[in-house]
Formats: structure tokens, sequence, C-alpha cells
DNA sequence: TGCATTTACTAAACACTGTTTATTATATTC
DNA sequence: GAATATAATAAACAGTGTTTAGTAAATGCA
């Protein structure tokens, strides 16, 4: 009976088939106007079918939010041949800064929606976050055992550096530096250099 | 005639009691559950009403937006009898970060949610913004002039200090620090370790 | 092959949302 | 007191996420 597994590669592929509907819309219009209603017509079927492949609207987005992951996580990856911990620590966060700019979209979904998160509410673990953290972590804690930073607690200078990244980027993002008054290119400098400057504060 | 006074009088009573209303309802069913129908049943008139008075809902978040910028600058404000300046940084960023722990609604809104942004969008300034960046701007200047802390230029050091805090708490908010695994006061605690050593590592 | 059953899909509805329009009742002016 | 301006609303419009009931096709079994 071949029927059976047939049919779990074309259950399969509606998912995939909605998930690749549901990430081009969401990257041409954003979050709001990707509506069920959107991705029904674009694949054409009707609404509620896709209620057949996913539980919700939110199922559909935490899966395309872990796709995003698995993207920056093979950027973090290609770091892997650089031997000097601390050269490697700058360049993923380089990375990081790099990839919320040319993906706000994606950024915004993977470290500021709600709409992901609600999938993971009391589960067991947040894997494509832990990967990303986990990533940062091994590096910082190679830096700690080579004294290439200042001696703290690897998990205290993981969310240090983490959450710097993150605050530069996110408040960019969230539109919250028009304080500055400044031309865009001239924002994204400053935060490249917010980014130098800190990295380079970080040393022993 | 003193009519259109009170009228004038009236408008802006109304104003305050839709504000009121919408404040009321929006620190104690979030964001997305106070819609116009919720606040013109509280206030015991009719959606339409209320667009008589906003221009849309994102007006309504803007007037609460901007009411509680005015409740954080005052509690920065009672650390102007701090002489030092560095002490007076130090005091400030702690106030920040437990005012988003204490208020964490007011302060989605305040620095994560396109909502209320909408209003500045290629206008002249955003007012509150500016407020509360111009205090820390400041008292960064008075720092750097009494060499208190590391020189660098001082828009990128307020950058970063406000990057660095808002991504401590930010990530708390929406709910990213998750994946540390950790009770919640444990995390909370190591935000704030997290805090007090990047102030130190700010010193000359 | 023919019939029963399971599967895949959808039209329509439900309960919401923000917002606009046409209408009514009240208050003000002349 | 009649004409005008103001304030408020009922109802509708165009959306949203999601569910239910019903249909048509594919499959399993005799």
């Amino acid at each position: 009976m071949a029927i059976k597994e047939r049919k779990e590669r074309e259950k399969q592929d509606m998912r995939n088939l909605i998930i690749d509907s549901a990430t081009q819309l969401f990257l041409k219009l954003g979050y709001d106007k990707t509506s069920i209603r959107t991705i029904a017509e674009d694949i054409e079927y009707s609404p509620a079918t896709i209620y057949l492949y996913f539980k919700d609207k939110d199922e559909i987005f935490f899966e395309i939010h872990e796709n995003a992951f698995s993207i920056l996580e093979k950027l973090f990856r290609a770091h892997d041949v650089i031997e000097n911990p601390f050269e490697r620590l700058a360049a993923v966060g380089r990375t990081y800064v790099q990839f919320a700019f040319d993906n706000p979209d994606y950024y915004d979904l993977m470290f500021i929606m709600r709409a992901p998160m609600t999938q993971i509410k009391n589960a067991e673990k947040w894997a494509a976050g832990d990967c990303a953290f986990g990533y940062v972590l091994e590096t910082i804690t190679e830096c700690l055992e080579q004294k290439m930073i200042k001696p703290a607690d690897k998990f205290i200078t993981a969310i240090s550096v983490w959450s710097f990244t993150h605050g530069l980027v996110s408040l960019y993002v969230r539109e919250r530096m028009c304080i500055l008054q400044m031309e865009d290119d001239v924002v994204r400098a400053m935060l490249n250099t917010s980014f130098e400057n800190f990295v380079q504060n970080l040393k022993t």
C-alpha cells in the first residue's frame, strides 16, 4: 500500500505550497496584509482548506519564522572557518546586524513579533532560537577560555551581546531611530560604528 | 459668547473620557482586545462618536503613548538631584529597566509597537521620544565633559546605552528570553546584572 | 465490478475588527 | 418662533480569523 505514502507526500506538498505562498506574500505585503484569504486566493484554494493543513495563522508564521532561522543559521555557520573566536564573534555580530538590515520583515518575525511565539507558550523549547543563541554562547565560551574578552559569566556576556545587537537593530526596524533626525544611511553607519565600539570594548 | 469656550471644554472632556477609558482597557486587556467598540461600550457612546474626537485608533494610542512618556519623564527628572552625572546616568538606566518591568504594556507601546509611530510618519518630530532621549544625551554629554566615561562621540554613546537597555528589556517583554529556560525572577536578576556590568564598562 | 466508507474540499456563516455614511435629535443663532 | 449648526447614532462596508455543514471524489473491500 504505497497510497498512504503518496498521500503523506501530497499532504507535505500542500503544506509547502501554503508556506511558500505565505512567505512570498509576507515579504511582499507584510504580516497584516497577508491574510488567510489572500494566501487562499494565491494558491487557488478556499480559505477553509488552509485549516486542514495548519491549526491557525500563527502556526503558518511559526513555520516561516523557523525557515528564517535556518537562513540566519547558515549565515552564522559560514564563520565556522574563523579560527580566532573573538574574530568569529565579531563576524557573527556583523552578520546579525546585516541580516536585520537586509531582511527587516524576517527579523521582525524572528525577534519582535508575538505571533510565532504563541506556538511555544509553555512548551519544551524554542529550538530555532536555541540554536542561534547556542552558537553565540559557544563562541563566547571559547573567547572566555582563551581570555580574549573580559572575564564574566558566559550567560551574562551572551545576553549582553545579544541584547545590545538586538537593541540596535530593533529600534531601527521599529522606527525609533527617527529621533536622530538623520538620513537612513547615516543612521545605519552609526549603528555599525556603535556595534564595532561595543565589540572592541569586550576585549580584555 | 462663553458658549464657544464651554463647547471647547466639553470637547476636551470627551477626549479625556475616551483616552481614560482606552488607557484603562489597554492596561487591563492589552492592545488587541481594546477595540473601538469596547471603548464605546465602556463610555456608553456609539463607536461612531469616537471618530468625532479622534481621526483613527492610532491617534488614540498615540495620545496614550505620549502620556506614558510623561510618566517616564517624571521618573527620570527625579534623578536631577544626583550631582555626579555618571551616577545619574546609571540611575536613569535602572529606572528605565524598572519601568519596563513594571509597565510592560506601556513599554511596548512606547518603544516596540508600530501603532503610535504611524502618527509621526514624515512629520516634524517625535517630541516625547526626543525628550527622553535628550535627557540621556545631556547626561552622557556631562559624563564625557567630566571624562567619567570612555571618550567617544556623544551620539554613538547615547545610541549604545539606549540600544543595550532597550535590547535587554524588549527581548524580555516580547518573550525571547525563554531560551534561557530559567524562572522569571532569575531572568530579571540576570538582566539587572547585565545592565550593571554594562554601566561599569562605560567608565574611563 | 459495485457498494460503503473515508478523504479532500468548499460555500456559507459566525463573530469579530476599523471606519464611513446617511439620518435624527438637540442646541444655538437670528 | 423659524432657520441653522452641532452632536450623536444606526446601519452599512469591507475587511479579519475561524468553524460548520454539506458535497464530490478517491479508496477499501466484497
